[in-house]
DNA sequence: CAGATAGCTGGCACCGTTGTCAGAGAACGT
DNA sequence: ACGTTCTCTGACAACGGTGCCAGCTATCTG
């Protein structure tokens, strides 16, 4: 700004006043300077602006385990809308599930001034890490509570969804009914968890522990599962999917023993109209929850107080009907 | 940090020195210091940091049209691993293919000082905004040249892929092998119409332009178009789909219709092994797209001169055989 | 015609941090 | 005893902006 002011032949001021739009600036003057911004090609420092008290650096943080993640994406588009209405940048941290690493990101973020930080957070205990920056930014969860404590978070009814997809096999005349989840150390699977038990209770049923398989991290495993099931001798005729990765595991296991079994599972799944499989999916608006999450975020920025707001979304059960 | 110099009853000096684990510092003084900060919660502000000149603001700018695309989605992915070696953080503007969009968020990363900018460029004349903004900062564009200039880009291999996606299906006997693709727009698309082309010719074949239909945005417009092309009276026998939204639609209008044809599409496909159709994908590494933009960056980052570089990834042809 | 008011401009302190410099005191060599 | 070196500390100027205040000129008011 200097070197513009110095080839406008005016003060420093006076290059702030046009850039600011500022009143009490003569018409050739603001002409002038302008023309030498546009030769200089300069860009004024958001960076130092911010510098000041008071000032907002017009950034939100947010914190996911991986943005090739569908539902991480899904959750970033939801976050972006609101964030571009409010003027204001997103900065991404990936933590790979690890909550050192979610902690070392908050940290950073917190030093480069962030007005407020959305988390998908990692499995540990946040209650220190919470109480050292809970003051320089507010911080809204997503998808699933921080351990350890009690603070702004948007939810989806994992356990609601779990037991209407489980009730909608039970309705389609299956008793035996198995489960194959996902990593046992993020609650989102525990309440699927519950709502596939409640689903038994519902039907005065009781769960057998020989057809729930749990800590499958990926496709692979959940097919191997899934085929060991379907093996047995008292192979389940339905089998229940914690997310989409334990649903394309049990797709794959189903087609490769040509078993005819009915599946539900968590998550939507890209071209399931098409599969000859009959298929419930529990799907949901993941852009939602990254939008209501913004929404909550920028109302505590915006000095919203009051005790912490747990918004839970609701999930809404998809049937397909085998294809003829 | 004027703040814990005052409770440590230290100067400021003293405090930044203990802060950059700097030499000739007391050790007691040391202790007492980074007692004060862990009790008052202290943490520098990098911003402040980075105003000094010659000095890196660590993030990097990523440009792309929505992050819940699974393309953009997995070369973001890319772009992170590279970025947290590097020790930068990441910045993510999405530009709704919209290239006034585009160059506003340029604009706005560079007031943000970002060290560079990795673009995914939206259709437009980049040869303004490029002389504007290259002095500041950087770029490398993804996926497509950008129009107007000659700079560092990373590309598919788009011509090749659909050559021989094309000429796979040449080569189990179609010689009726309809074209249908997404906007014409963007260069990507006429590469991959040029491989079409190509591959008639490979053959010895004429193209027969009442087999091409084009400017779908959606697989839904896709769909349409192929049950219209398949319910014609001189109807195709296999289907090239330009984009993965192309290939969902052509897939729904053959099941539709009852067709059975030949399919082939650029763009991979999740649960593909699981359809009853014959499948041809063009694959590439979504991945190492972001990757090699991002270390393309940061050798131009860290000073590598020299002519523009093109960086052409492959794709490879991935046959799905139909399912018994 | 004096005084008030408005328009325009430059000077300066400040934001939070770092690097340079100067200075004080201790340890050391001659 | 004296100079030199080393350790430790604080003062200060920058970095790139903004906002306040002072001061100038021109116009308006009584």
């Amino acid at each position: 700004m200097h070197h513009v002011a110095a080839a406008a032949g005016v003060s420093v001021s006076t290059v702030s006043r046009v850039l600011s739009n500022g009143r009490y600036v003569r018409e050739d003057t603001r002409l002038k300077v302008q023309k030498v911004i546009a030769e200089l090609g300069f860009q004024p420092n958001r960076l130092a602006q911010g510098l000041r008290p008071g000032q907002s650096t017009a950034a939100i943080a947010l914190l996911i385990e991986d943005i090739a993640n569908p539902f991480s994406a899904a959750i970033a588009h939801g976050v972006e809308e609101v964030i571009r209405q409010q003027q204001h940048l997103l900065v991404v941290g990936t933590t790979d599930r690890s909550f050192e690493q979610q902690s070392e990101l908050m940290r950073e973020m917190v030093r480069r001034r962030v007005d407020g930080m959305l988390v998908v957070p990692a499995a540990g205990d946040h209650s220190a890490i919470h109480a050292e920056l809970n003051k320089w930014a507010p911080m809204v969860f997503i998808d699933r509570p921080p351990r350890g404590i009690d603070a702004d978070v948007v939810l989806l009814d994992n356990r609601g969804g779990a037991r209407q997809a489980v009730g909608h096999l039970f309705e389609r005349g299956h008793r035996r009914i198995a489960y194959v989840g996902g990593a046992t150390s993020v609650p989102t699977g525990s309440r699927r968890l519950s709502g596939y038990r409640q689903a038994f209770k519902d039907h005065g049923a009781d769960v057998d522990q020989q057809l729930i398989t749990l800590d499958h991290h990926d496709a692979e495993s959940a097919r191997v599962a899934a085929v060991d099931l379907l093996a047995g001798n008292s192979a389940p005729t339905a089998i229940f999917a914690d997310n989409n990765r334990m649903s394309v595991g049990v797709l794959k296991a189903a087609h490769e023993v040509n078993a005819t079994i009915d599946v539900a599972g968590f998550d939507d799944l890209e071209l399931a109209e098409l599969l000859s499989v009959p298929l419930a999916l529990v799907t949901y608006d993941a852009v939602a929850l990254g939008r209501r999450a913004a929404e909550l975020l920028f109302a505590r920025i915006g000095g919203e107080a009051g005790k912490p707001r747990r918004i839970t979304l609701p999930t809404s059960l998809q049937v397909h009907s085998v294809s003829p």
